[in-house]
DNA sequence: TGGCAGAATGACACGTCATTCAGTATCAAG
DNA sequence: CTTGATACTGAATGACGTGTCATTCTGCCA
């Protein structure tokens, strides 16, 4: 019997250590031993839970991803007017920053190791980003449609930028000492900022 | 003699070498081997140019930190209208987004690979930002004072987000099949959207 | 031409891990 | 208590890459 769940926790406890681990010394500074010791096992056992350095480092992103599409799940498709495209943000952005404020060892490892890890991770990286864009495309041409966003933006790139102080915000957080009040102020600054921008007056 | 600038060519051929290979497999999948075979030479050679990886590494680190720099200089210090600031925005970004659509494969080492060399790198790369984003912060500063800019933003969080968009555009520039039309993209709509935001009005 | 200085070479010493595996501990069932 | 199976361990392995160094090469000057 190999134990219903045991087997689950044991996983858990070694994700932990590795984000851990991961966190403080970067995926390529990180060894298995160092992973395992945190545990309070041998090396060899990582193995049985794990095929290598790398599967757990895609586990690890793979629960990331999974809590953020879960933080996002129910909000509503679309919007009709700019004030509900505004809540619509500030939900996102609650949701998706609440994430890492609640782990900041997450964005820690997700944000700033990931891309390094080698050429095909950064090109998987690179390829969700283009998904997430295009989400966030569908939304700003919605908001074309019904004509409470402007009609004069490369809708594409502007997706990109709106990702890019998403992520930035996310990095912040993850980085900040005060995680929780540094995430209220990205919602209440960073939102404002890209459906208005900087303009004291158009 | 070792001829006057013999030295200094050979110099340049490796840090061209160690960008192309960095470029192609990442900081820490390139051996000093591969960077010597590119140049065509035996890989004990290297270290009579270089000290070791990381110190070739930081050469071309510092090497596109001075290209911006250069590109960014004799730009006014302040400005008095937003339509000033806007001309100052265009010029930061084209001087910025030229060093990167010029050569691509230097945003794609020191955009994406720096962070995850190490934790001492990521430390001054992040150092690096902040330095960056208080001089962001400056010219917003100086646009509230002016009366251009919106008095109610946090200038410290808004400059960090209008580095962000400015990071995404060098990003999509180094990944680009075109870097010069996509380098064009990103002031045309970059700059606007940092500006007026995607609100149709306000 | 001989001799020298600096440049270049690449074999190798050395350290560092990721991964394997033979052996040991644990424990449930009979 | 025995047995079998599974979990665990950490020493051993092997691949790999960095950096060194004895040696060779090259070009220059006397």
């Amino acid at each position: 019997m190999p134990s219903p769940d045991r087997t689950r926790q044991r996983r858990e406890a070694i994700l932990d250590a590795a984000l851990e681990v991961f966190a403080a010394k970067g995926y390529h500074g990180a060894g298995i031993a160092d992973i395992a010791a945190v545990v309070g096992m041998g090396h060899g056992t990582f193995y049985r839970y794990f095929r290598n350095k790398r599967d757990i480092f895609t586990a690890l992103l793979g629960e990331a991803t999974q809590r953020i599409a879960k933080a996002l799940n129910g909000l509503p498709p679309t919007t009709n007017s700019l004030a509900e495209y505004e809540q619509q943000l500030n939900g996102i952005a609650a949701g998706i920053f609440n994430v890492f404020s609640a782990d900041p060892r997450l964005g820690r490892v997700v944000l700033f190791e990931a891309p390094g890890v080698d050429p095909e991770l950064h090109e998987q990286f690179q390829s969700t980003l283009g998904v997430v864009a295009s989400m966030t495309r569908a939304y700003l041409d919605n908001g074309v449609k019904k004509g409470f966003l402007r009609a004069d933006m490369d809708t594409q790139l502007i997706a990109r930028a709106v990702n890019a102080v998403i992520f930035e915000g996310m990095r912040e957080i993850s980085l900040s000492k005060d995680p929780q009040a540094e995430s209220q102020r990205w919602i209440r600054q960073g939102v404002p900022q890209m459906l208005y921008g900087v303009a004291a007056s158009r």
